[in-house]
RNA sequence: CGGGGCGUAGCGUAGCUUGGUAGCGCGCUUGGUUCGGGACCAAGAGGUCGUGGGUUCAAAUCCCACCGCCCCGACCA
């Protein structure tokens, strides 16, 4: 590609909606441009690198046995009733109407379509395994797009089913997914980690993210460095430090805690309670009823642990009147003891805690000298509690640690759910029928290619993996003059990479050489060559690695020079 | 949806408090000089000041409503 052919409007200032790095980068590189919130317009070079991604991803679902279909991307809601989800997901779905009003919804994802397929196509053990992929277009209803692709309204995602005879089938159609995915990120040049996750509205039995370490990040992760423990926050646990049972516990004993509404009030004097020895009475309407939520002071509730411990998503913080309603009391004075005519759910850490101190539910009045097993009538025991960092490890009892990032992939063992739901049966060697056992596994192909740049980049620009970049080669020849030995050099060169399969750009804009290196960097070819005068006088051009050391190569050596710094890369 | 911020030329912005001519930088056009790290000089083109209403002799500026964008929270690849 000649530059000046091209369109490749850079920009010397990031324009104001852009927050986060690679956001900026991607607009000011000219890769991107935005359409509306949450809708962006790929330009030449973006949709370049977004093919690179999307062709690695395709070679490793390839290699991993996976075969590529296309799905339409506007589907009925018929079979969204039939899968439940037109209902759970409804916040998600994005729907349209035709010219008979009928209704349609923009496909979020496939798992309704993929399996209406398979229950048509595929009746026999014998036809199985199989796991079938497609990268499309997604559309979904966010509630707050951000940061340019990285959450968008529509956005290119990889999605694959597989379904198999048995439960280890299944297990190693997963297995090669996580592999797949491990090979794809670190082609892109990517370093993710694998987290245990929570497997959501999608109903799945156990899932893991990839996830891409990023301040920028929307997800928070656990992990521990001796054991390699990492989980989703929403799924991670730590060790129940018990709490301390102290001998020869009085009986509850109300005292007056005037204008005291948080648990932090109470650490202060005159009261001196530290967090640990409170216990925080929470609220929540769980299908239309109030269930009384227990956790010591010091730790906060995991609204995902709670879906889990309830066996229910649908629930919500009851709020204010109706905990009047129900208690007789307000935040800040709740209390659980004695309580006998609600579901009460406490977490682990309680289990045996004694000398507590809680409210009274009565405004104003708390009670201490609490004991668990002795004045509350607790229904369920579970882990409740949102892991945070310094906690002890579940496995390893190491100090566990926190940082955000990006999700850039999730592979989910599912189960049955949509198998049952359409019916997607095969029989089995004895003849029995039997619902085809289901994975789904996604990557964010124009999130994935965001993170590499917010992940690959220096006070410069962008900094392309090979592998991913646009073009790997720039070539820039400090005068365009045609009949000038600068020129026709570059012109060569640009010939003979060319032949030899490089992705290369020739920079033949007549610009001064500062601007040019500026552009290229600021996009961030892994490879410039420089062709100038004073180094052409010696016989040479330069070579310069995006972020390495500009490196003189004799003329000839030149395009075996570049094809060796591209492979080093 | 709740909270916060912002809408002025393609981009970045000043002006708004205290109403009266819309300014600057980048980019763009033309000419010239430059030419190894985002050049310089000169001359230009380009603006319904987000939209609608109100107040006023007069509104980018004051008031009201709406729309859009960005950030923080609930959702997810």
């Amino acid at each position: 590609m000649r530059w000046s052919q091209a369109f490749i409007p850079t920009l010397k200032e990031t324009p104001a909606e852009a927050e986060i790095i690679s956001h900026k980068l991607l607009l000011r590189a000219g890769l991107i441009r935005k359409l509306t919130g949450g809708l962006y317009i790929f330009l030449p070079l973006g949709l370049r690198a977004l093919h690179k991604v999307e062709q690695i991803v395709r070679e490793e679902m390839d290699r991993a046995g996976a075969l590529e279909i296309l799905m339409p991307a506007l589907q009925p809601p018929e079979i969204w009733q039939q899968s439940g989800r037109y209902q759970t997901a409804e916040g998600v779905l994005l729907k349209a109407r035709d010219r008979a009003k009928r209704e349609w919804i923009l496909g979020p994802t496939h798992e309704e379509v993929v399996t209406t397929l398979v229950a048509g196509e595929l009746s026999s053990y014998r036809q199985l395994p199989k796991n079938f992929y497609q990268i499309q277009t997604k559309f979904r209803d966010e509630i707050r797009p951000r940061f340019g692709l990285m959450r968008a309204k529509e956005f290119v995602m990889k999605d694959a089913y597989s379904f198999d005879v048995t439960d280890e089938g299944a297990q190693i159609s997963y297995k090669k997914m996580y592999d797949a995915y491990a090979r794809i990120f670190e082609r892109c040049g990517l370093k993710t980690i694998a987290v245990e996750a929570d497997t959501g509205v999608m109903g799945g039995k156990f899932s893991h993210e990839f996830m891409v370490p990023a301040e920028t990040g929307e997800n928070e992760v656990v992990y521990c460095d001796s054991c390699h423990y990492a989980a989703n926050l929403e799924k991670a646990t730590s060790q129940a430090t018990k709490t301390d049972a102290v001998a020869a516990s009085a009986m509850p004993e109300k005292f007056a805690t005037p204008g005291v509404a948080t648990i932090e009030d109470l650490t202060k004097p005159p009261f001196d309670t530290p967090a640990t020895r409170q216990i925080k009475t929470l609220v929540y309407v769980v299908e239309n009823k109030p269930v009384i939520i227990l956790m010591r002071g010091d730790h906060q509730l995991n609204e995902a642990k709670l879906t889990g411990a309830l066996g229910t998503g649908t629930f919500r913080p009851a709020e204010a009147e109706e905990i009047f309603a129900a208690l007789k009391a307000h935040p800040g004075s709740l209390g659980a003891a004695g309580l006998k005519d609600f579901q009460i759910h406490a977490d682990e850490t309680l289990r045996g805690a004694s000398e507590m101190t809680t409210g009274a539910n009565e405004d104003g009045f708390h009670l201490r000298h609490v004991d668990i097993a002795r004045d509350f009538a607790v229904n369920k025991w579970s882990d409740l509690r949102l892991a945070a960092a310094g906690e002890a490890c579940a496995r390893c009892g190491q100090p566990l640690k926190m940082r955000r990032a990006i999700e850039v992939g999730h592979v989910f063992k599912l189960g049955t759910k949509y198998s049952e739901a359409f019916n997607a049966c095969f029989l089995d060697e004895s003849g029995k029928k039997q619902p085809a056992i289901m994975g789904c596994y996604g990557i964010g192909v124009t999130r994935t290619l965001q993170a590499v740049v917010e992940q690959c980049n220096d006070k410069d620009g962008i900094v392309w993996p090979v592998s991913v970049a646009p073009y790997t080669v720039c070539l820039t020849p400090l005068s365009v003059a045609p009949d000038g030995a600068v020129m026709k050099l570059a012109e060569r060169l640009y010939s003979e990479l060319k032949e030899r399969g490089v992705e290369v750009i020739l920079d033949d804009r007549d610009e001064r050489p500062g601007f040019k290196f500026k552009d290229s960097e600021l996009i961030g070819f892994p490879i410039r060559v420089g062709i100038g005068e004073k180094s052409l006088a010696k016989g040479e051009v330069e070579l310069k690695p995006r972020g390495g050391a500009l490196t003189p190569v004799k003329v000839e050596e030149a395009v075996e020079k570049v094809l060796a710094a591209l492979s080093a890369r």
